[in-house]
DNA sequence: CACTAGATTTTCT
DNA sequence: GAAAATCTAGTGG
C-alpha cells in the first residue's frame, strides 16, 4: 500500500505546503502557542520522512528575557536567533544534547526570539525513531527538547537551514487535531531565571508532554 | 516512585 | 572555574 501522501489525492496541496515565513514573523509568544498542533516533518538524507505533531513549546525573547540565549547579546552560537523569522536554531547544551527551536519575531523591541520545541507526538516513521532514540516506548521517544534531537537526527548541521523552504529537511506544516481550547500554558522548564514568565505552551490532554501538571 | 551524579560545549565571571 | 532552555542510569524507599 501507498502511504505517501504526495500521491494521496485526498490531501489538498496545501497541506503539503510549509507553513510561510509570516507565520513565524510574530512574537515569540503568539508563536509558541500557534505551533501546538502543527506538523513538523524532518527529511533524512536517506530520503526517509519523520513526523510528528508538536504538543510542546517554549518562548524565548531577546534582551528582556533572562532565561534566552540572546539575553547577553549576539555571539557565534545565538546568531540564527538574530536573523529571518523561520529559520531554524539548533544549539548543543550540557555537553551531550541538541535542542531544536524556530526563529520568530521579536517580542517588543527586541532584537532576538525564537521558540523552543519540547515534545512531539510521533505520526510517522515510527520504527526509524525508536531505533535512533534506542526505546520502543511511544511516549517516550521524542517528550523533551533533546530527545526530539535524538529521534529525528537534529544536530549542528542544521542550525540556520529556513523551516518555510518547500525543500528544508525541517519544516512545519498545517494540522488541526488539537483544540485550541486544550491548550495550556506554565513556566518554563529548566530555567532558573525568567520563572516569572508564563511562556510554555502544551496541548493539556496529550499523552507525549515531558510533564504534566 | 524520588533523588542524584555524570555526560562535557558554550559562554560568562 | 562554574552554570546551563537536558537526559539517563543508578541508588534507595
Amino acid at each position: 500500500m501507498n502511504q505517501n501522501n504526495e500521491t494521496n489525492p485526498r490531501k489538498s496541496p496545501s497541506l503539503r505546503r510549509p507553513l510561510p515565513r509570516e507565520f513565524y514573523s510574530l512574537s515569540p509568544l503568539v508563536v509558541a502557542k500557534d505551533l501546538i498542533g502543527k506538523k513538523l516533518v524532518r527529511i533524512l538524507e536517506s530520503g526517509d520522512r519523520l513526523e510528528g505533531i508538536i504538543v510542546e513549546t517554549e518562548a524565548y525573547g531577546g534582551s528582556g528575557d533572562p532565561a534566552s540565549h540572546a539575553f547577553r547579546g549576539q555571539t557565534p552560537r545565538n546568531a540564527v536567533m538574530f536573523g529571518e523569522p523561520g529559520h531554524v536554531y539548533v544549539y548543543f547544551t550540557y555537553g551531550s544534547h541538541h535542542c531544536l527551536n524556530l526563529v520568530t519575531g521579536r517580542f517588543r523591541s527586541e532584537l532576538a526570539g525564537a521558540v523552543l520545541v519540547r515534545a512531539l507526538q510521533p505520526t510517522k516513521g515510527i520504527n526509524i525513531m525508536e531505533e535512533l532514540r534506542g526505546t520502543k516506548d511511544v511516549h517516550k521517544l521524542a517528550n523533551g527538547p533533546g530527545k526530539i534531537c535524538q529521534a529525528m537526527s537534529v544536530d549542528l548541521e542544521l542550525n540556520g537551514c529556513d523551516a518555510a523552504s518547500r525543500t528544508s529537511p525541517i519544516r512545519m506544516e498545517n494540522q488541526s487535531i488539537i483544540p485550541i481550547s486544550t491548550i495550556r500554558s506554565s513556566p518554563r522548564i529548566g530555567v532558573t531565571n525568567g520563572t516569572d514568565k508564563i511562556w510554555r505552551f502544551y496541548a493539556k490532554d496529550s499523552a507525549f508532554v515531558s510533564r504534566r501538571s
